[in-house]
DNA sequence: GATTCGAGACAACTCTTGGC
DNA sequence: GCCAAGAGTTGTCTCGAATC
């Protein structure tokens, strides 16, 4: 079964907690986590209607909410981000305009926004069922019948970003609280899964100099599990991404040539995607994989 | 006022992992 | 291999807003 994309947020939110609260909790109990839960069950769920075992599961779920959403780790101390939102935590405005920012950059927020966006202008009905297939075209998934994004618009609406009981974007809220332009952070929401992954794959060989197309194609590969055309890496991955100045690609051979082509960043990449994806990395993967990523590319394509 | 439908809340299930 | 606990997903019920 596919892991979902979206951070799994039952029992966590904004309606059936205080985020002030749980951070406080997490403050105290931090490194213990069955003090933890135990602590948020006695605050939220100790006289809900229901057997001891559901009330233990409904504080856990809280938990695992929190972990999803990078607040705390899985001994439930405070992470770094857990810590910020710690100190800000008395000034409601700024919690959650903190906590909104992190769930745009960090934890596909941006995506589900500007999915939101799509759909309304192209007069699409936005509802739980319809998002699911529309962040799936953009390679975001969770769960049928998932409530996900419904977590994530309770917690943006905190801040905001989306207004009304529906799935309406406020777009002046969305630019406050990312700090710039979103287009600034969209900048690779315009490409293929299989151009993304290339960008990325040649972002992470931490090389400015010329490398063979092919070989960054094959390390995306491996990364990222995309797959690419053999014949035609040019015509629908290179080409785009050349006109989009991101990359800068040498042609090796005379006429039709079958040598790949020389693949190089453009500064543009280096300032505009290299930063903010590296941070993105650094709080979404693996740590394997970041470990992997790290590796030089020549000892990755030798295994 | 009745009905419908979507979202949220709650509960329970399956799968994974680790200890013995 | 078995069992318990943890992690994550899925199913169902309730409530409230929208519509007729």
């Amino acid at each position: 079964m596919r892991k979902s994309d979206l951070p799994f947020g039952s029992e966590f939110s904004p309606s059936q907690i205080e985020l002030r609260r749980v951070l406080e909790l997490a403050h105290e109990h931090g490194g213990d986590w069955k003090a933890f839960e135990a602590a948020v069950r006695s605050n939220y769920f100790e006289n809900h209607s229901t057997d001891d075992y559901s009330r233990g599961k409904l504080a856990n779920n809280t938990k695992l909410g929190m972990i999803a959403y990078g607040i705390i780790d899985r001994d439930a101390s405070l992470t770094d981000f857990g810590k910020e939102l710690y100190e800000a935590r008395e000034t409601e405005e700024v919690l959650y305009r903190l906590l909104a920012r992190h769930i745009l950059l960090h934890l596909h927020g941006l995506t589900l926004v500007r999915c939101i966006q799509d759909m309304t202008v192209a007069g699409e009905e936005v509802n739980l069922t319809t998002l699911r297939d529309g962040l799936a075209v953009r390679g975001v998934h969770y769960p049928s019948g998932g409530k996900h994004p419904s977590m994530m618009r309770l917690w943006l609406a905190k801040a905001g970003v989306i207004v009304g009981s529906r799935w309406q974007v406020n777009e002046a809220k969305l630019k406050e609280v990312l700090g710039s332009d979103p287009d600034d952070y969209d900048l690779l929401a315009g490409f293929t899964t299989e151009q993304r992954a290339f960008l990325r794959a040649l972002c992470n060989t931490g090389t400015t100099t010329p490398q063979p197309a092919n070989e960054l194609a094959r390390l995306a590969s491996m990364t990222y599990g995309v797959k690419f055309p053999e014949k035609s890496l040019p015509k629908l991955v290179l080409h785009a991404l050349v006109e989009a100045g991101f990359i800068k690609a040498e042609k090796t051979t005379e006429g039709r040539g079958a040598k790949p082509f020389l693949v190089s960043p453009t500064e543009k990449l280096v300032a505009e995607v290299v930063e903010p994806l590296l941070q993105q990395l650094a709080n979404q993967s693996d740590p394997k994989l970041l470990a992997l990523l790290k590796r030089p590319l020549s000892g990755i394509l030798e295994e």
